[in-house]
DNA sequence: TGGCTTTGACCCCGT
DNA sequence: TACGGGGTCAAAGCC
């Protein structure tokens, strides 16, 4: 379950990152984003912006305090198949919620990423910036996906 | 000992 | 030109 939407959000925001032209762009949209709105019903909106570079994921985890949900995106945000290293953290004006600041610890990697989070350590928005110069590092999650011959969902 | 997070300060940019 | 907000740096401490 994890690794397959980890798998989904990877496509959506690194292998698209940089959409030839609006058909694609459209594609992006519409080929994945039911697939991952399906596993997890509380990403409300994805955000595409092929200009900046920068696709973000957003959700309505205000309703839903359901812990298991709570693990998965936790899961999927800081572990995303890549290694990230924070290296700031701010609050944001007139808002409650801290904001954290991700770079890629792969070295001269200059993807970095924007963590929002409620009081509750749920993420509230993740903002890519940029895109990877380098392979994503195999995990054993990541081998257990491409080996797993069927996938469960419970 | 190396890599990580934390956190205060600094810098840049928009208004 | 001054000010405020947001992003980044870098030192210190932790694991």
């Amino acid at each position: 379950m994890v690794n397959l939407c980890t798998g989904l959000l990877e496509q959506l925001t690194w292998n698209h990152q940089k959409p030839k032209d609006q058909n694609e762009k459209a594609f992006v949209q519409s080929e994945y984003a039911p697939q991952f709105q399906s596993f997890f019903p509380e990403i409300s909106t994805i955000q595409t912006d092929s200009n900046s570079q920068t696709q973000s994921l957003q959700s309505g985890f205000a309703a839903s305090n359901n812990n298991f949900n709570n693990q998965l995106l936790q899961k999927k945000s800081y572990d995303d198949g890549y290694k990230w290293r924070k290296y700031g953290s701010r609050p944001v004006k007139g808002s409650e919620r801290p904001r954290s600041f991700y770079k890629c610890s792969y070295p001269s990697c200059p993807v970095k990423k924007r963590l929002e989070m409620n009081l509750d350590g749920q993420i509230i928005e993740i903002v890519y910036k940029g895109s990877h110069n380098h392979p994503k590092p195999q995990s054993i999650e990541d081998h257990n996906l491409l080996h797993r011959p069927q996938i469960n969902y419970s």
